[in-house]
DNA sequence: CATAATACGTCAGCTTTGTTGACATTCCAA
DNA sequence: TTGGAATGTCAACAAAGCTGACGTATTATG
């Protein structure tokens, strides 16, 4: 591993016991304002965090298979299925047959699909810039720097997998 | 707020949507990092998430009542009151009627408990300090001042409350 | 061509963790 | 002494995860 850090003096002091569980707590607290906005949207509706989640990879890359989604989600396919059955029936996701492959789902968000993924990003990402602006670029680098050295190995596998698709 | 963020020539680049969105997505993927270790070792009890936020906030605040701990975890108290039943009966918490005010029940762990506490504890710190050596003191103060910009009113308030307790 | 493997869907049942609503008990305070 | 606050309990329910089993196309392989 390259480490930036030296270990000069107390460089080590936002190692301790009392500075981990701070960003622990830290974590805990802003994870629940990441979800709270979607979340207060969702309500309204029949759907949950789930919803959310199929409708944002869908809407990452379209076309993706079931099998994909089901990689990155990282859900057993019967829970994704009936959140997926849900969204189909309720003419937000189409679902393509392959093909190459007639045995593949490809999935696409329809126009309302497509709707409601701006609102619940919209909502989202407003709560995100105002936090990134607020904290200025250079913390947001910290940010994204410790966010993906603490994702366990197979987290990681998928937000680089993420990677290879567009950004 | 002091803007420490100069708006000149393509310094809001990190703003940009696409930016947002690794940020949310890197979110996401951390979430799953941090919770993944004492997932695995509670996934062997019949405990869950829940179990482990009630025992961190009782070995936070040790004596804390009922009330408290469902202001800071913000659930209903029935949601908390099968869990901490659990915990009762299991040997791991302790909870002590109020000298000053009988129908308070004061809350603390057992050895058991904070043997259990160790454990969870260990783990989802050995992550985090990994995540901090690796992204280094600067990274972490700006994860945490972008966290704490994220958290919604009632997230961030229960954050400030800790605060009053300890440090 | 026969068989195995893959992709997907579905049924049934279980768990955790959240929710409401209703109601009892205890006890402080006006 | 009475009203309300704090706590606990029962019942019923929902979201979203899980396992296991099975069916059905479709593709790949021996």
């Amino acid at each position: 591993m390259d480490t930036g850090a030296r270990d000069s003096g107390n460089a080590l002091l936002f190692l301790t016991d009392e500075q981990l569980r701070k960003g622990i707590e830290a974590m805990f607290f802003a994870y629940r304002g990441f979800t709270a906005d979607p979340d207060r949207i969702l309500a309204d509706m029949a759907y949950g965090r789930a919803h959310h989640r199929a409708i944002h990879f869908i809407n990452r890359s379209p076309g993706t298979t079931v099998n994909n989604l089901l990689a990155i989600l990282g859900v057993t396919k019967q829970s994704l299925n009936r959140v997926l059955r849900a969204l189909v029936e309720d003419g937000l996701v189409r679902s393509e047959v392959g093909q190459r492959d007639k045995r593949e789902r490809h999935l696409f968000l329809t126009d309302a699909g497509e709707a409601l993924e701006r609102t619940l990003s919209d909502a989202q990402r407003d709560r995100m810039r105002a936090a990134y602006r607020a904290a200025g670029p250079d913390a947001v680098a910290g940010f994204r720097q410790v966010l993906e050295a603490m994702m366990d190995e197979e987290s990681a596998a998928r937000y680089a997998a993420l990677k290879d698709l567009k950004g």
